[in-house]
DNA sequence: CTCATTTCTTACTTTTTTGTAAGTACTTAA
DNA sequence: TTAAGTACTTACAAAAAAGTAAGAAATGAG
């Protein structure tokens, strides 16, 4: 569980209030999100299932656990339909949507980054 | 220390080698990045001191750890003067450079989402 | 000889994140 | 009545990130 008053939280916090990069990536950075979100934008509605057999390595407790922090946080939006077997559906919210351009952004970079760093050297 | 095998490491490296927002968000994403890289993109080189100074929470370690970071993944550049007592500058380096759109971009986006969700809701 | 200055190191602890394994709830269909 | 399907939970363990405190090197100034 988190700490409300380690000093770890508290940078985080000044950090967010402070900084707007910081704050995004605070938003954005956990181990599974990007994948979550790059296949949102992609595909837009999907099941949970759908997530889950998109996103090969991921466990059951990681993809809820992140797709909660993006729904606490406005990202993402999650639908139960009161079907049995259960039926949950996710999606950008329009908040969410507004993170596209960057989103595509920072992965452009990141292939661009990749091949230039392939070339330079060996890594 | 980093293990090399354990199965975090590997979804980060499958990740990374898979998708350009991981592997972007894998360099810039340490809990000092974002200022350290701000603070480079707006005063370009700075001594150890200046940056220590200007990031009032950051203890030496981590300071140093951080940079050493972006130092190893070609984002920034260490230039040892042989002076005594030390003189250490930091500046972006070219590839560095690259990033600044992006970053700003990310911190837009972040100053944005803040004044939004102050609005909706009162997080 | 001692001190100040600057840029780090090192050893160690705490906190946070991620992963593993197993189980739950609900209802329809066999 | 038993199994199947879907979307989770829970308890626990491992790994990774961040923080704390102290010290080290090099040298010129006093």
């Amino acid at each position: 569980m988190r700490k409300k008053n380690s000093t770890n939280a508290l940078n985080e916090k000044k950090i967010n209030a402070t900084c707007g990069m910081g704050f995004t990536l605070s938003l954005i950075g956990g181990r599974w999100k990007s994948n979550i979100l790059w296949r949102l934008m992609e595909n837009g509605t999907m099941r949970y299932s759908q997530l889950r057999k998109a996103i090969p390595d991921v466990s059951d407790r990681m993809l809820v656990a992140q797709l909660r922090e993006l729904e606490n946080d406005q990202l993402v939006k999650r639908m139960v339909y009161p079907e049995v077997p259960p039926r949950v559906e996710y999606e950008l919210t329009d908040l969410g949507s507004t993170m596209r351009p960057m989103l595509q952004h920072i992965s452009d970079w990141g292939e661009q980054y990749r091949k230039v760093s392939e070339e330079t050297n060996h890594e």
